[in-house]
Formats: C-alpha cells, sequence, structure tokens
RNA sequence: GGCGCGGUGGCAGAGUGGUCAUGCAGCGGACUGCAACUCCGUUAACGCCGGUUCGAUUCCGACCCGCGCCUCCA
C-alpha cells in the first residue's frame, strides 16, 4: 500500500488510482531556451524514481512529460542568439535527451509539446470565456477571470484578497483584476504567431499545460508532478482553467519536489547561481550525480556542494567495489528476501529513497561476507538482490569495471592500455622483491588519478 | 505582512513513544611486502523551555533559529 504526500491535503494519503492498477502522471517538464540545470535534474531524477517504483509495484504507468517550446524567455533567447527559435528549441531538446539518458532517467510515454497542441489550446479558452471564466481584452490578450473560480487558492492555501493585498502583482492595465492570468497573448510586430479566435498570437503558459493533460490523460486523473517553484502560480492557474473548463475535479494528487540549494540559497534562474548537469557531469560521472539526488527525501531541500558529490561518489564506490567480480543472475532466479521487503516498506512511504538505499548498502555488507567466506553463490544472490532493488532506483545497472574505469572525457587521462602496462611492470617488480620499484609506479597511477586494488586473482584498477 | 516547510552525532541523511538507521570522515584491530579493497570493534545526535506519559528525539503548546512561496524560474 503506497502513501503518497498530497500537496492539496498537505498530508500523506493512501493512493488510490481512478482505474485500478493504472496511474495517470503529468508532470511539468522544461521551457526549453537553455541546458538543464541541476533543479531540473532534481524533478526528472524524483519522478524517474516514482514511476520505477510504482511500476515496481505493478501499476501500468501513462507518464506524460511536456516541453515549453513558445514563451517570452524562448523568443528572447532566440533573438539575442539571432536564431529562429525553433533551432534554439531543437537543439536544447536534443540536449535535454541526451542529459536524461545520461542520468538514467527513462523517457516518459509521451512527451508533447506545447506548439502541437495550440487548438486543443484555444477550443479550452472558447470554452472559458463561453463559461463566463475568461474575457478577451482591448489589447488582444484573453486574461482568466479570477474571480469566477471559488476554488482559486486551494493548492498554494492562498486567499485572493491577499494576493490582491500585495504590491507585487503585475498591474496590466488591460486586466479587470491584477490577479487575473493570460491565456492568450496577442503577438507583438515581427513575432511569431498562431491565428485565433481574438487576432494572431500566441498561449499563456499555463493554459499548455491544462490543455496537454486534458489531451493526454483526460478531465481528471491521478498525479500530477513538478518543481517547487510551480506550486503558485503555475498549478494554481492550472487547477483554475480546467476545472472551470471541464466542470470536474483535475487532478487528486499533487507532488513536488524539494528546492536545491547552493550556499544557502535556492538554485535558481533569477539568482544566477545555478549549475548546468552537463558541467557538473564533466566532473563527476553522472551515476554519481543521480546518487546524490536520490540519497535524500524528494521533498526535502538539498544542499549542492562538492563535497556532497565526493561523498556520493564514494558511496556509490563502496556499492560497487561489492559487486565488483561477481555475476548477479536474471531476477526473477532469486526470490524476493527480506532486503526486498524491507525496501518496499520504505518505497511504499512516500518513496522515501534515502531510508531504502540503507538495505542497498545492508545487501553490500552482506555480501562483502559471503565474498570473504568463499561462498560465491551466496554472494551471486546477493549481488542479483542489489542490483534487482539498484534498477528500481535507476542505479548500479552499469558493469562495475565500467563504472570504475570510465574516463571522464576531458582526454588528459591515462588510457587504459598504458595503466596495464604499468600495472605489469609493478607485478614484475613484485615478483622480484623490488618493492620500491613496484611503489613508484603505484604512486605515479595514483598521481594520475588511477588507484590499484590488488586481490589473491590479481590487482584491478579504478578511476578515483 | 500572508501561507507553508524544517531544525538529528564532525558532515550528509532516514526513522522511531522504551536495545539498531545508513553513508562519509575519525579511532583501535585483522588482512597486505606496504597500501588500496574488505572484515571485526569503536566514538558520537536528536534547537530551547514547559506539558502529556511509568518513559519522549518521537505526541501537545510556547519560544528561538533557518528556509521556501507570495514576480519569470524545476
Amino acid at each position: 500500500m503506497i502513501r503518497i504526500y498530497n500537496t492539496l491535503s498537505q498530508k500523506k494519503e493512501q493512493f488510490k488510482p481512478i482505474e485500478p492498477g493504472k496511474v495517470g502522471l503529468y508532470v511539468c517538464g522544461m521551457t526549453v531556451y537553455d541546458y538543464c540545470h541541476l533543479g531540473h535534474a532534481r524533478v526528472l531524477v524524483a519522478f524517474d524514481v516514482i514511476t520505477r517504483y510504482l511500476r515496481h509495484s505493478g501499476f501500468d504507468v501513462n507518464y506524460v512529460r511536456n516541453i515549453t517550446d513558445i514563451d517570452d524567455k524562448i523568443l528572447r533567447r532566440a533573438d539575442e542568439n539571432g536564431e529562429v527559435y525553433t533551432c534554439l528549441t531543437e537543439r536544447m531538446i536534443a540536449a535535454m535527451h541526451e542529459d536524461e539518458a545520461r542520468l538514467g532517467v527513462l523517457s516518459p510515454n509521451a512527451e508533447p509539446r506545447a506548439t502541437a497542441f495550440i487548438s486543443d489550446m484555444i477550443a479550452m479558452i472558447e470554452t472559458l470565456i463561453a463559461g463566463g471564466h475568461a474575457y478577451a481584452a482591448d489589447n488582444g490578450d484573453v486574461y482568466f477571470l479570477v474571480s469566477s473560480f471559488a476554488d482559486y487558492g486551494k493548492l498554494s492555501k492562498k486567499k485572493l484578497e491577499d494576493l490582491l493585498a500585495g504590491a507585487r502583482v503585475d498591474v496590466e492595465q488591460a486586466k479587470r483584476s491584477p490577479a487575473d492570468f493570460a491565456l492568450w497573448k496577442a503577438a507583438k510586430p515581427d513575432e511569431v504567431f498562431w491565428p485565433s479566435p481574438w487576432g494572431n498570437g500566441r498561449p499563456g503558459w499555463h493554459i499548455e499545460c491544462s490543455a496537454m493533460a486534458n489531451h493526454c490523460l483526460g478531465d481528471t486523473f491521478d498525479i500530477h508532478g513538478g518543481g517547487p517553484d510551480l506550486l503558485f502560480p503555475h498549478h494554481e492557474n492550472e487547477i483554475a482553467q480546467s476545472e472551470c473548463a471541464t466542470g470536474h475535479t483535475f487532478v487528486n494528487t499533487w507532488m513536488h519536489a524539494g528546492a536545491i540549494r547552493v550556499n544557502k540559497e535556492k538554485m535558481s534562474k533569477s539568482l544566477g547561481n545555478f549549475f548546468t548537469i552537463r558541467e557538473i557531469m564533466e566532473t563527476y560521472p553522472a551515476e554519481v550525480v543521480r546518487y546524490f539526488l536520490v540519497s535524500s527525501h524528494y521533498r526535502s531541500q538539498v544542499d549542492y556542494s562538492e563535497d556532497n558529490l565526493i561523498e556520493s561518489g564514494r558511496s556509490l564506490t563502496k556499492l560497487y567495489n561489492a559487486l565488483r567480480g561477481v555475476t548477479p543472475l536474471a531476477s526473477d532466479a532469486v526470490a524476493r528476501t527480506a532486503h526486498d521487503t524491507l525496501f518496499v516498506k520504505r518505497m511504499d512511504d512516500d518513496f522515501n529513497c534515502a531510508g531504502a538505499m540503507a538495505t542497498l548498502h545492508a545487501l553490500a555488507g552482506e555480501m562483502n561476507q559471503q565474498r570473504r567466506d568463499g561462498d560465491e553463490q551466496a554472494a551471486a544472490a546477493s549481488a542479483t538482490v542489489l542490483v534487482r532493488l539498484g534498477s528500481v532506483l535507476g542505479l548500479l545497472q552499469q558493469d562495475p569495471e565500467l563504472f570504475f574505469q570510465s574516463d571522464s572525457g576531458q582526454g588528459n587521462e591515462l588510457s587504459a592500455g598504458q595503466i596495464e602496462t604499468m600495472i605489469q611492470s609493478r607485478a614484475d617488480a613484485r615478483k622480484t622483491r623490488d618493492f620500491a620499484g613496484a611503489d613508484q609506479i603505484r604512486d605515479e597511477l595514483l598521481a594520475r588519478g588511477v588507484i590499484l586494488d590488488d586481490s589473491r586473482e590479481g590487482t584491478s584498477w579504478r578511476r578515483g
């Protein structure tokens, strides 16, 4: 029985899908005008683990994650670059797919792009106007009439009067109320546009998700997720639009990931203190970045620091060390163990992957003992469970040697061949008990970032 | 100002009304030519003050501190 923290009710609830055995999941994806930063990675990885676990639990998950490929920031950036905006978005989408693949994030079932659903958005806006929930203003924009939706603020726990009292709400003359938000924006001269009943223009940000979610998952679906800063106004506005347009509850469970922080401040575009994941992956293996992200609860805020990534690297190394030289069996060859049970118990509790991770280390410790005792069969069985549980978190799926020996791609490292040659020289020196010579070679390798591990079977190496 | 979240050992990070997280680091030992890996042992924590209770880090209340949202941001 899975329990999920629902932002709407502000408590953990037993998860009950609308249709038994099936889950409709929508996550707000990227606005593609720049590379993914760590905050994007957090959301990507969090919902990847959630999807993997729901599937592991037997659910048929329909995971939809949109791409916002038209918006002010995209147009501005394309303009700065002096390129057609679609060139920019295509490039960023390709980069995003590359980053996701490296992080071990599985593709969603559907990845709708805003520009492919303009007609759905226009239809929804027409419905809203007909229902008295929206109005076309003199400037060619169409706005949502917030006062027409009694439940406005139910997600973010805001009261309309408080919002209006705040001085930070955009004061746009054409709006009837400052809290109203754009559904359709009139095109400025020389801007890309789509024709509509209200003139040439393009959709507002919030209506995209309402239209695409509705198209892909229907009027009401199970889970909607996203980053912490989307809660208000984006998700609140989605609810208003969708519920006014369909007359039905939009979403049963709302999930929000925690923020990434750097030096005690939120990592964000507006503060300019963000790290793209590709620059982080230049220094740290992608799986280490993933391990870092998975090792704290998806709802808690997490501090990015070099030290934390280094620690994650060591921790993951320990797991792979256990797996090294052991061949796991096919997953179904090993029955469910107490470790599986504990893992499931932890994950059932609002996807507590940090807690679940402890079982991976328990398993690794057990394996190391079994190998010490020479019980290779037991070790292989343990390895099977370790890899099985790892797969639910999207970890430990590569060959340990690959994890240990892949270079950073910076081009300034020793090749595997060079390393093997030096190891052979060292082995020769050790045979003649020339330990000074042997140690010199080992020190040289260490200086080049290569660590040697001796065992009865010979010497293996890893980059560290 | 409004709304919300959190304060756990040197660090990271789970969890629980009454012997246990886990990882990193440290310390002692084993293994090793020496290391590395690994194993065994070990140190150490629940912001502060009250309350409930036989017993509270865990429940309740006050307080202090930190953070997030209220504006485009995952």
